[in-house]
DNA sequence: TTATATACATACACGAATGTTTGTTTGTGC
DNA sequence: GCACAAACAAACATTCGTGTATGTATATAA
């Protein structure tokens, strides 16, 4: 049974992508052979070596698929033109904080990231993936940059500092969640955690230091 | 020129954990051999055989040896008698971050834990990883507690959810200044960002659910 | 002074994962 | 209806890392 329709085709496609997920993070990216992957899908070796050059091919496919919903996300907030920025970051912080969380591939690929894999020269993809990281902290730093103009924050915020702490407080959250996500339940949390940086923001902005 | 004196046999030991330390940061610690271990020592394969079990037990003794005074740190501040609690949690924060960034093994150790080995069943060594992480966690929530005590925090105060957030703003800002260490300089920024933080437990304290 | 255990180096056997090559089936355009 | 290429499966060669077994020189205790 080969050679089907492009249904098809598109359909093991993404078994391979669903594959790769879960043994990967069952096993880490370096233990888990082609072989496994293609076994959990029903497939062989030879699939794989169809859809992508090689493991570090479709890890990087793997991501990308996972990470599209995030994309979205942040160019739909990030260009809301007359909101107060404020509120905005907050809203940004809780939709990432909920995404991460509730969406099980992105829970489940952010695992992956944070704790099934090696940041080494051999997946080059995360060169890229440090780029995105750049653009997504540059938005960010938009509406922080917009709270400064609405007199919302100092006028000598130094907003690449919030911006820092904040990715870093983020990221720190769904880190140290998914070390061991049944201590406490990250997803019904957000609203305090939340709500304790932007207060921290509020009350102790980071100034720029004046030479 | 084998059989050595009891310095001589600590000091390949030592130089053995540094090997290990330089190549698993540069390498990974799966994509890294024994072998270029041993070698970087100016070794053989032999001598980490003789000295480790294998590359777990390689990979565990260099853990405990550069933790050895972050253990040190917090078993000192954590039993400070009749200190300000708040001042006592900024200490810790302040001392954790200056140590993490400082202390060169410290951050390398911290690198290949955050971004150079996968937490596979493997290295079964991070289940007691994880037990010196509840440990220390509940430590800090000491702190914490005698700050509610003396009524520096609401007495409804979510001790746990402050702690939970706590390390994770810790973890966060080590692990996402170690994926790009030359942005930005954590090290002189590290006051403004537990400032923002304390501000932020202080103005908007995580409350206990009331049932 | 000699015997022994120490502290490695060297050599070997084994499995396992990768990349590639070749084989096979079948939709699809003409 | 036929040729061709798509979409894999199966087999192959090769490399590479590990674990272990063996060799060996020497500090040290007796």
């Amino acid at each position: 049974m080969v050679r089907k329709t492009k249904e098809d085709t598109q359909a093991t496609y993404e078994a391979l992508l669903d594959a790769a997920e879960r043994e990967f993070r069952a096993n880490g990216v370096t233990k888990t052979t082609l072989a496994n992957v293609a076994q959990a899908a029903g497939m062989t070796r030879g699939a794989i070596y169809w859809h992508f050059k090689d493991k570090s091919a479709l890890f990087r496919a793997m991501c990308d698929r996972a990470f599209l919903p995030m994309q979205a996300l942040l160019n739909e907030l990030a260009h809301a033109p007359e909101r107060d920025p404020i509120d905005c970051l907050r809203q940004v912080m809780l939709q990432m904080l909920s995404q991460a969380t509730q969406d099980t591939r992105q829970r489940t690929v952010f695992d992956i990231l944070f704790h099934r894999c090696e940041k080494t020269a051999e997946l080059a993809y995360l060169i890229n993936e440090n780029e995105k990281r750049a653009e997504c902290q540059a938005k960010v730093e938009e509406i922080v940059k917009a709270a400064v103009a609405q007199n919302l924050l100092p006028p000598d915020t130094d907003t690449w500092l919030v911006v820092q702490s904040l990715h870093a407080y983020l990221m720190g959250l769904i880190h140290e969640w998914l070390v061991a996500p049944d201590v406490y339940d990250l997803a019904s949390t957000t609203e305090v955690m939340v709500e304790i940086y932007i207060a921290g923001i509020l009350h102790k902005t980071p100034r720029k230091k004046t030479s």
